[in-house]
DNA sequence: TTGTATGCGTTATCAG
DNA sequence: CTGATAACGCATACAA
């Protein structure tokens, strides 16, 4: 069976014995249109059962109001979440969202970033995978003149927009509520230094310990602890040191935290009085573990909006290029019952 | 600043001295070029950075290597898994995945179904939104020649390919195992009707009950009761029946279940000896509460690439129409503490 | 306000 | 195998 022909503006014309140019432009609501033609087209459009084609619009006029996303996994709360913010606005400004993983791989994300820049969408917004790699595809994006914004994951060194969590604030506020809490020796899951993000969450940590006046202790860090696994084996080590940590900060995820509850549960180790857990991204399974995991909660839905709104209010139009802004923005410590030691009444304890 | 030319082939064919048309030849890989033009054209083409125009390609083409994706929300595991798993295959078939949330509004789905079919992409895959309204859109979608792919909520009138879940058939699994548990009341938490896939939980749940010839009372089902909020506002008035049941079919979701649960945590009831809890969607929390929750996993990701692959098999050549097919797949359930109850040996209880 | 003519970047057709 | 040319569907500069 053959695809039968679609409606074109060029049959509307035909029909109505005017120029296609009219019909043009009493679709695209011109104010150069008589308002009676125009409502005469939009009628015969739609009994034609006309449907504007978007791609021959596009090509026409060079731009395409399309936007590409690449993010590490879609199916993960962070990025998904992140991904419904943009859509929001995306939907509202009347634009397309193509949207692709790059699964942690480096060569997978060229690909996808090769792709968007074949579709020539107007802007590429991406966090970038966790495997090491060259960032020659970011720069291409930028030679070619398409926007780029990178948020969460980025890479410093290029001069681009980009949106983050202020990820060793953070993370200082999060130890700094620990030590408050009484505790005295304070671990640190790490995830790959290769991150920003990562490095960022550690240098929030040493910060507050220095603070505190709290020395800091090669043993009582983990690097690359971040899956649930990693986590829980890490803590398996942690807890067998000679002087065990009293208090575990998994900076990696909620994920890895939740390894360090059930391991110190299985040994039964008790949180958070024997051991104060603290995780990072407030998964809303955080709130339903027993106890509950204080966290920090990275206000990613409304990130996604902040990155969609950039984008139009700074870039769509640009007459000169605008100049790259870091957009900042503030995660928030929840915290709950795995960090909240029962304190000794200061007469007791003095 | 202007935006830079980009290169076209015809640059390359200027550059060259050859045809436009056997630069188009060599670059997309035809068999009646040369080799040594071929070559020549690769070389200068990277040379001269050039890129494809997909769109440009595509409109000449008249057809969209795009998929549409319409689904309530994103940033829902159920459906980003689904969306996750669609992508594996698209990508490795080069198509590009346009996605598009409806927050289970009838009117912006229509708007997003509208937006794809302007995009002419190839196929459209939804899953429907809450709210009721009329079917014209998807109509619309079948009427202009574009594939469509339903799946998990279904409109059964509509003649299309579906994807679905054996609601019943899960259900049934699942209430039939509180029953062999030895619960003898059990209540069904039920989400909105005009949807079939609750519709058939409940037809699952009354199976099990008729099967074992368990009575049904009315005062044991609950409308509406979709979300964790109005799963414990449901459980509240049960539990405070004059004769309570014994366990709970949250058929909605786990977070109904979760509801479940909390409301009994709080009123001292002991789960699952007292009250047995089964959810569904198998949510990754439900692994972490305690009790951990029995609930039923769809294969959400294996459910995407069925869907995916759906299209390449059958639908993407259409030479006839293909006959629209129906798949079905088989959820599992997960059998896990809230709905185990310490059986009281035979030789006691007879 | 309306019509005419042209081009966006490709690819398909046809003749060579 | 290669080249010339038309066409995909639309939007715009220009003329009327």
């Amino acid at each position: 069976m053959k695809r039968q022909k679609r409606t074109t503006i060029y049959d509307i014309a035909l029909k109505l014995n005017i120029a296609a140019s009219s019909v043009s432009r009493a679709l695209s609501n011109s104010s150069k249109i008589n308002a009676d033609t125009k409502a005469l087209v939009l009628k015969t459009a739609a009994e034609m059962n006309y449907q504007h084609n978007v791609m021959a619009s596009n090509l026409r006029k060079g731009n395409n109001q399309t936007i590409g996303v690449v993010v590490p996994r879609i199916n993960q709360n962070f990025f998904s979440n992140i991904i419904a913010g943009i859509e929001e606005i995306t939907y509202d400004k009347g634009y397309n969202l193509i949207i692709c993983q790059s699964n942690e791989l480096h060569a997978r994300e060229v690909d996808c970033v090769n792709t968007l820049i074949n579709q020539h969408v107007s802007c590429i917004i991406i966090s970038i995978a966790a495997e090491t790699g060259s960032y020659d595809h970011l720069q291409q994006v930028l030679d070619r003149q398409i926007q780029l914004i990178q948020f969460d994951r980025v890479v410093e060194a290029l001069d681009t927009f980009k949106v983050i969590n202020d990820n060793e604030q953070a993370s200082f506020e999060a130890v700094a509520h620990l030590i408050t809490q009484g505790y005295k020796r304070i671990a640190l899951l790490e995830g790959p230094l290769h991150l920003d993000i990562f490095r960022q969450r550690k240098d929030g940590y040493l910060g507050a310990l220095a603070k505190h006046g709290i020395p800091v202790l090669a043993e009582l860090m983990c690097e690359n602890a971040w899956t649930k696994a990693l986590g829980a084996e890490a803590t398996a080590k942690l807890l067998s040191l000679p002087e065990p940590p009293d208090a575990i900060f998994a900076s990696t995820s909620d994920f890895s935290a939740l390894g360090v509850l059930e391991v110190a549960t299985a040994k039964g180790i008790s949180v958070p009085d024997s051991l104060g857990i603290c995780g990072y991204s407030n998964e809303p399974f955080t709130e339903i573990t027993s106890p509950s995991i204080t966290t920090i909660d990275q206000h990613t839905m409304s990130m996604g909006k902040t990155i969609a709104n950039l984008y139009f209010q700074e870039m769509e139009v640009q007459e000169t290029p605008a100049e790259p802004k870091i957009v900042s923005i503030m995660p928030e410590l929840i915290i709950r019952k795995s960090s909240q030691k029962k304190l000794i009444p200061k007469y007791l304890s003095d």
